[in-house]
RNA sequence: GGCGGCAUAGCCAAGUGGUAAGGCAGAGGACUGCAAAUCCUUUAUUCCCCGGUUCGAAUCCGGGUGCCGCCUCCA
């Protein structure tokens, strides 16, 4: 059974969605006013296991997620560079697209854009303006969280709470300064659109109230994004859509991930300490990435290094080698003994693993237990084809099959796509056929136990970043990585 | 100041009141001419500190200490 931690009770519940067999999924995406880092790739991730996961069990998923592209930032930043609002908007959602397909990410759904949803934002303004739980002052119309009783219910506080400990701008016109815009007066010359309160842009919270609700329905299961949105986006989301439609809840379970931080500093846009998906992509591959995430729960904050990014790299490798291994075993057709499942031949039990899989990815899709399962399985299953007497048997051969069977499968829910890493080749400046000959002649000092001379042409070539090794298979030389 | 969260081996990390998963690093071993790569084994008498509840607590309660997030249109 299933269960997902809902900020909105502060523990964990059995998941049952709203229509038997479907769920519908918001989650808040990203401004798109620059290149993609590693806190929105974490969301990207996190997200995007609970949508497979559910998938797995069979519900039919609708994933809708949001581009926020107009707004004060997006017009700064495209003054910036030179371009329209739209065309730096434009840009920087490519950009993500790119990197999440780098990582695995399915498709949303649905994307959805501000800009291309006004006329929805415009109709809920309307509404809330007509239920008297919205005012317009000068061209401005602001949501009065006194009018909503409810007001606090997702991030644990009272109106009295905050307005104690107020760091809010006081606006004059507002009623009360936690009153937040859903539609405001657009600076002078920039991209705006017509309304009845005169031009201008949404405010920032309305645009996911108006087209999740749009997509996904008055009431849909699953509303996902940064813890850092609690408050106030999610709260404002929250006390609009529910005044706005008269329904409850508007989401039934709000989930939300972790900060990814930066030597324990908070790694924002603004403290301009983060990495960029792209820059991590040019030197880690996304699986890795991604794996790297997943071996956190996604709850919890991340203490973001490279160290750790490079430790991941070798676990995952790990699992690699051992999926290599049984590939390479089912495709040795010959040689299957006719021995009969041996006597007090013990394998491991695959059913218990993958159950094991599939509880700890019930408990609130905790990957990271998931993910020590996969190991425990690696183990298991190296543990048997790696001892000395171990032969193809044909009990073994459908064990192995079947193991291999397994891997994809749990390995799928995670994203892992882990197939054959790309074969480095021959470093830049160094020709291959200068390579082959001096491991051929390598080869011959060798066969003459010359190991002075063999060994010098290993070490040289190392220095030149050329690793060299001996298998039973012959010699292999590839490029250092990194 | 208000609200919330977290403290588990050198590092990362999971953990449903019943006697500490998993990974990385380290150590030992197999393999190798030696390596490399790979595989196997091994590594916490104890879960920040002090009390309490309980037959029994890393897990529950109270207090303390430390760290972090939000209260700023950052995922």
């Amino acid at each position: 059974m299933l269960k997902i931690y809902n900020t909105l009770s502060r523990q964990k519940e059995t998941f049952l969605p709203l229509e038997e067999g479907k769920v519908g999924i918001y989650v808040c995406g990203l401004t798109v006013q620059n290149y993609s880092h590693i806190g929105h790739i974490r969301s990207a991730v996190a997200y995007d296991v609970i949508r497979r996961y559910l998938e797995y069990r069979g519900y039919d998923v609708t994933y809708v997620q949001n581009f926020t592209d107009i707004n004060e930032k997006i017009v700064e930043r495209a003054r910036e560079e030179g371009l329209t609002a739209e065309e730096l908007a434009e840009k920087y959602t490519q950009a993500y697209l790119e990197d999440i397909e780098q990582l695995n990410v399915k498709r949303a759904s649905h994307y959805v854009k501000a800009t291309e949803n006004i006329d929805a934002i415009i109709g809920m303004i309307e509404t809330l303006l007509e239920k008297g739980y919205a005012y317009e002052v000068n061209g401005n119309v602001y949501f009065s969280v006194e009018n909503y009783e409810d007001y606090g219910k997702l991030s644990g506080r009272s109106l009295e709470d905050m307005q104690a400990g107020a760091r809010i701008d006081i606006v004059e016109e507002k009623k009360n300064p936690l009153d937040f815009a859903l539609w405001k007066k657009a600076p002078e010359g920039e991209k705006d659109w017509e309304s009845p309160w005169g031009r201008g842009w949404p405010g920032w919270h309305i645009e996911c109230s108006a087209m999740s609700m749009k997509y996904l329905g008055k009431s849909f299961d699953i509303h996902g994004g940064g813890a850092d949105l609690i408050f106030p986006h999610h709260e404002n989301e929250i006390a609009q859509s529910e005044a706005c439609s008269g329904h409850k809840p508007f989401a039934k379970y709000w989930v939300h991930n972790g900060p990814v931080n930066l030597k324990g500093e908070k790694m924002s846009k603004s403290v301009g300490n983060f990495y960029t998906t792209r820059e991590l992509l040019e030197k880690y591959r996304g699986v890795e990435v991604r794996y790297y995430l997943l071996t956190k729960h996604y709850r919890s904050p991340i203490d973001f290094s490279l160290e750790e990014l490079e430790e991941a790299g070798t676990s995952l490798k790990r699992i690699t080698n051992t999926i290599n291994n049984l590939r390479r075993l089912l495709n040795t057709k010959v040689d299957i003994e006719n021995k009969k499942a041996g006597e007090g031949e013990k394998l491991p039990d695959l059913a218990a693993i993958k159950d094991e899989f599939l509880q700890a990815m019930d408990d609130d899709f905790n990957t990271a237990r998931a993910i020590g399962v996969v190991h425990d399985f690696v183990t298991a299953v190296n543990r048997l084809v790696n001892a000395q007497d171990f032969v193809l048997t044909e009990s073994n051969y459908s064990f192995i099959k079947e193991a291999d069977a397994i891997f994809t499968e749990i390995l799928g829910i995670l994203g892992l796509d882990v197939r054959e890493a790309d074969t480095q080749t021959a470093g830049e400046g160094l020709h291959e056929p200068l390579i082959e000959l001096l491991l051929e002649v390598r080869e011959m000092a060798r066969q003459k136990k010359d190991w002075a001379v063999a060994d010098r042409i290993r070490d040289g070539l190392n220095e030149l970043g050329i690793i060299v090794r001996d298998t039973p298979q012959g010699v292999i030389w590839e490029k250092e990585r990194g």
